[in-house]
DNA sequence: ATTTTTATGTTAAATAACCTAACATTCAAT
DNA sequence: ATTGAATGTTAGGTTATTTAACATAAAAAT
């Protein structure tokens, strides 16, 4: 079993989240309600958190704390994922179809990248990775 | 927060160790009354087990199979943690009160560190140390 | 200056998951 | 045959989580 394995495998209920991220219930289902988490179930259709879910979550309380809304946290979480395939990225590849979208990333990217003024989390974003192995 | 914290915080429910272990709830619950492990509880009296508990039990199990009973395997685990603190075992320090039971810790010791054919459990003991990062 | 939307709080009713305790079963050792 | 150790099974009770609805404060749009 490697990281990734581990690293999206189900195992937290919302309960021990909610201590973990320092949200409530009602906002983890908040997110999840608008598509930036998706966590697994129980047959019993109790959610089950993976490290990466709690990740995701932390970073969602810290955009949200930078003023960002559910829209632009989405895009910015999405393009992440995008961004991870370890090719070197040759000068900024522009999909045609949404350059508005693309232009709002970059500001965002731009805008978002400075100054760690951090919150009074238990458990603050980034710090999770801890948990697991060097690469 | 270092590693130990995190090992040892409490994390997964029940259910989620009787997946990661292959047990059921009425084993882990009779290596707790045998005081094997000593989970955490939720305010509501609920098990929260910690990594190091999740390992424990694990160990339990291999030891189990080799053929241990619950007295035996208490002697050893709790061997193991006196053996942590960095000291060189210079010649084996013998507590005179316990003779028996140091010859009996002997006698296991070099009898179960031998050949390490293990189970087909999901995850076999040793394997959760991948969680946390190398030293 | 209203109205609408967004993010979150609160509550209720249903059910999943967990708890302890008791009794049953299996198997090895006496 | 009997005992003891480890585990199975069941019952009744409690805790944790679920969805859905309604409420609210602040921000955004009109």
């Amino acid at each position: 079993m490697n990281d990734m394995d581990r690293r999206s495998m189900p195992l937290f209920s919302i309960g021990i989240v909610m201590k973990l991220t320092e949200l409530t219930a009602r906002q983890i289902r908040y997110y999840e309600a608008n598509d930036l988490i998706a966590p697994e179930r129980t047959k019993g259709n109790q959610r089950l958190f993976s490290f990466n879910d709690v990740d995701r979550l932390l970073q969602i309380k810290d955009l949200l704390d930078r003023g960002l809304n559910m829209a632009g946290i989405k895009l910015l979480l999405d393009e992440e994922k995008k961004e991870i395939p370890g090719e070197i990225p040759e000068k900024k590849k522009k999909t045609p179809a949404n350059l508005t979208d693309e232009e709002l990333r970059g500001i965002l990217k731009n805008e978002l990248n400075e100054a760690g003024r951090y919150g009074k989390a238990s458990m603050r974003q980034g710090e999770l990775a801890r948990f697991f192995v060097r690469h």
